[in-house]
Order: C-alpha cells, then structure tokens, then sequence
DNA sequence: GTCTATAAATAGATAGAC
DNA sequence: GTCTATCTATTTATAGAC
C-alpha cells in the first residue's frame, strides 16, 4: 500500500480528475447544451461513477459555472491584440484589420466547442454569457473603437460613430466563425477560406471607412 | 347534447387547438430549447392536459418538428427582395442595401422567438436548421449574389468574389439583430439603432466595394 | 376532444463501504 | 478518491373514462 502502486490504479489526483471532468463536460455541454446534458453522461464520458462528478461538484449548476473559470484560465481567447501590436503602432490599418480577423478565425476553429457553449448559454440566459459578454467583446468594443478613433483623428477614416464600425466589421468575422461552425462545417457548400475572408473583409472595412 | 353548446365549453376545433399548442411550444422551445422544455410545460402553457399535446402530435420530436411547417406555412420571413424591388429595379444600390438590412432588423424584432429557436436548432443539429439554412439562406446568397455579379459587370463594384460580399453583408446584419437578441436587449449598452446600423452598414459595404 | 390516473424510464443527488 | 446501491422527483408517454 505504499505510494509506489498509485500509478497501477486508475486513481487521479484530485486536480487532475477535476480538470478531466470539467474538460469532458465543457465538450458534452457545448454539443447538447445545459439541460441537454446528463450528469451521468458527463460521468460515463470521464470513465467514473456519478457520484464522483458530485464529489467534485456540488451540483450540475456549479459545474457548469466552473466550465468559465476553467477556460478563462487555460486560455481563453488570446488577447485579440498582442498578435498585431506591431501593425497598431505602425498604424498599418490593413495589417491591424486582416491581422485581426485571421487571429480570431484561428481562435474560433481551435475553441469551437467554446463558442458553441458560449451560444448555448447565451441563448439559456447564462451568467456565463453575461461574463464573457462584458469581459470580451466590451473590450473588443472598446480598443478597437480606440484605435478607429484615433485613425478618425489622423485624418485617415472618415467621422462614422465608431461603435457602429466595429459592429460591422465584428459582425463580418463573428459571421464567418458562425457559418463554419453551424452549417457549413467543411467548408463544402460556400467554400469561402478564412485568408480570403480576412483579406477581402479588412478591404472591404478600410475602403468603407476611409477618407 | 346539440351542437349549440359546444361554444360555451372550452373545447376547441382540433385545427384550431393544434395551432395553439404549436404557438406555446415555439414560444418555449424558443426561449428554453428542445431539451430544456418539458411536455409538461408546453400543456399548462397552452391550459390543457399533457394527454391532450400528445393526442395531437405523436410525440415530441414529431412537436418540434412541426413548428417548421407551422411557421414556414404562417408567414417564415417574408421574401427579403419583395420590400425592395424598385430599389433593385433602379439600380439604387443604397436604397437596395440599405431596404434590405431595415427589412432585415424588422423580421428579426418581430420574429425574436423564431431566430431564437433557429439558433437553438442549429446548435442542436437539428433538421430544422438544415432546411432553414438551405431554403433561405442559401436563396439570400444567391439572389443578393447575382444582384451583384450584375453590378460588377455594369462596372458599377469592384470584382471581389460576390459571396465574400455577401458573407459581410449578412454578417454585419445579422450579428447586430442577434446582439441586441441576446445581450443588449433593450440596446442599453451599445445604442445603435437599426436605422443607424442600416444607413453605415449599406454606406461602409458600398464605399468598399464600388470602384 | 379532453381529462384523470398511471406506467416506465430517466433525471439529479446522497449514503455508506472500501 | 471512487464505487455500488439507492432515493426522490421529474419526464415522456399511454389507457381508458367522459
């Protein structure tokens, strides 16, 4: 009964176990959504018994709060800006728009099953959509709106309300993600690639908006 | 036992009673999903029995599965190009754009519900989405698609791929209905209104892409 | 056409052994 | 830390009376 014969049982360290079922059931819910989602399915998927699950979770609400502070902290979305700090200090208005809707197609397509239950919880009214909502896309709104305000100021753009620029343009990539996500999974009916769209939309955007 | 008491009871004609209990299901299905809404629910909704939902639709697959015809049958979105055929006619690209995206936020406020549950649907994989997406997305990018490949030849727009067009188009239109849907419902944070969203949308995309 | 009553299965959650 | 066994409430669905 000594440490050494841990390893031979199926037994994990309870971080370990934790993670493993949060990670399972951020998966299961972002297929099947919060009710349809069974705690003993969470449980089969993660090969232990249900009552495990509420070892570790007081409950299947507690769980799924969790799933946030889980991605939140794994990774969540990259910062949408480190990627193109060098295109916003050179004020290379194509590089900053392409730059950064390639940066959020390859985050979308790596954290599908994220987008997925962030829509799931939207639609169910989640606390967890309300979060994300005002930790993400308020600071999207608000740095981009920034630099669109300050290209306005440069003389650059024409005087459009900012908030209604970065609409669009978030609309045009949210729309993309979407469309591949839901419907068009590979790409086979629209066939439209995530470097075309990118080029075409920031073009599109700048030629729009500017003087 | 005559047929001149039956309207003081609360029976209804069976057409007429099917039609309600559809109309309280999308409501619920709408706001809770497929999983997420009991039987239960929808009869106490619609103040009958959970007996009664189930005499007329066999099950509640076969429940959910209806709502499509129901609303399909009951006006679905009108014809998005109906509302703007002067404007098509004419070749008002503005008035074209712009037509479509008012029309647009329009059906999408009056038909909160349905968005809703088309989301849930696709989300949930569900024939629905399929048939939706086919029939009226795919008729969107095709018609505004041609509009333009017309207006690319008239040398009127520039030769960008006209469903890349059409993606941002659409994306910037729906993600601000499915903004205000489901987060800023009463367009508290953000305030833009969809006359504001409409007349940039329609200015920003015709700046892009006309030479 | 609608109801009450009830069946059968499944849901979330807990007790207690190991 | 994990399991088996079990409890209770809920869920879908049906039978049969009116």
């Amino acid at each position: 009964m000594g440490k050494s014969f841990e390893n031979v049982t199926t037994r994990m360290a309870g971080d370990e176990r934790r993670k493993q079922i949060l990670q399972v059931a951020m998966e299961l819910f972002s297929k099947n959504g919060f009710a349809g989602t069974t705690t003993k399915k969470i449980a089969q998927s993660a090969g232990v018994s249900e009552a495990t699950v509420f070892k570790h979770f007081a409950n299947k609400d507690a769980l799924y709060a969790d799933i946030l502070d889980y991605k939140a902290c794994s990774h969540g979305f990259d910062n949408p800006f480190s990627e193109i700090a060098e295109e916003l200090k050179a004020k290379d208005d194509f590089g900053v728009f392409n730059g950064m809707a390639l940066n959020a197609f390859k985050n979308h397509r790596e954290d599908q099953n994220f987008m997925r239950l962030l829509l799931h919880s939207a639609l169910e009214g989640h606390e967890l959509s309300r979060m994300f909502f005002e930790s993400f896309v308020a600071v999207m709104y608000d740095f981009l709106g920034s630099y669109i305000k300050q290209r306005q100021k440069d003389g650059a753009f024409r005087e459009i309300e900012p908030k209604i620029i970065v609409r669009s343009f978030v609309g045009m990539i949210i729309h993309h993600s979407l469309s591949n996500i839901l419907w068009d999974r590979e790409q086979k009916i629209l066939k439209i690639t995530d470097e075309d769209a990118a080029k075409e939309f920031a073009t599109i955007l700048l030629n729009g908006i500017k003087k």
